[in-house]
DNA sequence: TCATTTATTGTCTTATAGATATTATCTTAT
DNA sequence: ATAAGATAATATCTATAAGACAATAAATGA
């Protein structure tokens, strides 16, 4: 800051700085993004995403956390949330000089009836309608969303991310239907099974025996994440994998 | 912001928004940060990331790239400047609430001595020394640095960005030295050639011979980064190839 | 000329992804 | 009880890519 040192911060025009969440979650098999129908001006019966302003003694993660536990009743345990970066345009709020920093979030087990009381003031959009456009938000959120919705995408290549949409015990099909909605196509089983199986950071609840789907078929094991203590504990002390083995997404992108 | 429209934002404590940025280059094989020595309170003498206050008018990417000329002289051209990520804890400025957004960047040209007058007043660190912890920096820098180094080594997996450490037109050879500055080991120069040659990103300005070395050597050809239309204008029509080909970070780890 | 440096090409090995089976184990219908 | 259908789990083959390693080519300076 040395030459910026002149400016004394009080003296600078107020600017508030809110938190906005862009959360995602799987309802029939599809991608979606949780929206809030805003109760007031500006923008006001148009869609936004939950947010709020940071309030005095919270850091920014925290604000985030809150305003998703507010929005969607959602504690903190087993929510995958995580920073995406700040908008900051002058004109972005008509009120005044707003600066948000936004964080996206993975909801697994999301509440149905989503949103305060009125069952119309908040709902989950699949993706697709903000990509196509065919939604209009408020303020730049869609941008926000887009941003959130590339950068998601990156980090589900990464299947521990895409293990925060699935319970803390799941089979391996429900990982890969979360593949197969956020990439809205079909993944072979089989190589899905070897990837997932040779990823050391998942381990196999051998005890637990999942049921079978309601059109029967073979029960499948469950599976969890590794809880990894402070040093790596290897219990199979022969392996030089890397630990982040990412599920790419090549392959014919044949409809489903 | 549903659940929090009670709150006025103008009803607010003042929060100030500062921009902070994280220089890197290359300089003697090795990766540095660019650091500012401050010259007022708070942390008066320590060492800083360059910064400052964001103003009215000008949005977050404005004003980093504001603070990046007036701290470096370097221009918005051929800089690779993008947003880290905001730091936000309530005591992390003792004056008052500051959140701030921080950015990192890539110079590959440097003027060398940085800093406004005084020689002493900024400096180009290695970064393994804030990785290792050997120098103290003001406010919460130390952590913006580390996430920025982070996030930077695995922006360099595209060789796109890695280009962005050399000048506009390069030998491969200098862009192999930018990931052994960065990897700090050696790379196999065969396949790095393989890899670029396969890159279609890169274009060899065959009409150029680049110099040779002081100690001579076979000249290499000069390429560039091939400037993309609006659309992608594909000269060679026939290929699938995907466009950001990583260079990966495998190999044996042998010391330089 | 020769040593040196870098560019360029080639080959071999290994690892992995994807395609394509095949086998195993369950549910449901008859 | 049996057959059919469904899903899980395993196996095999191929193509691709990366890395290790080696060899050749082209320029420089001494």
């Amino acid at each position: 800051m040395s030459s910026s040192e002149k400016y004394d911060p009080r003296a600078f025009p107020p600017v508030a700085v809110t938190v906005d969440v862009v959360v995602f979650t799987i309802r029939e098999k599809t991608l979606r993004v949780l929206l809030i129908n805003r109760g007031v001006e500006p923008f006001r019966g148009e869609w936004a995403l939950p947010g709020g302003f940071l309030k005095p003694d919270e850091n920014l993660d925290e604000a985030a956390a809150r305003e998703l536990a507010e929005e969607t009743g959602v504690t903190e345990e087993s929510v995958y949330l995580e920073q995406l970066g700040s908008y900051g345009s002058p004109d972005r709020d008509p009120r005044m000089r707003v600066v948000t920093v936004a964080y996206w979030a993975i909801c697994g087990d999301l509440p149905d009836p989503v949103g305060g009381g009125d069952a119309a003031d908040a709902m989950l959009i699949p993706v697709s309608m903000i990509e196509q456009d065919e939604i209009s938000l408020a303020f730049d959120h869609r941008e926000i969303v887009r941003d959130a919705l590339q950068h998601a995408m990156r980090s589900l290549e990464s299947p521990l991310v895409a293990a925060k949409f699935c319970p803390p015990q799941f089979t391996i099909s429900e990982l890969r239907n979360v593949y197969e909605a956020a990439w809205n196509r079909s993944i072979d089983q089989g190589n899905f099974q070897r990837k997932i199986r040779a990823n050391r950071m998942f381990m196999n609840v051998s005890a637990q025996i999942g049921a079978s789907g309601p059109r029967g078929g073979r029960p499948a094991s469950l599976w969890s994440i590794r809880d990894e203590g402070p040093d790596g504990e290897d219990t199979d002390g022969s392996r030089d994998s890397e630990e982040n083995e990412a599920v790419t997404r090549k392959g014919k992108a044949r409809k489903r």
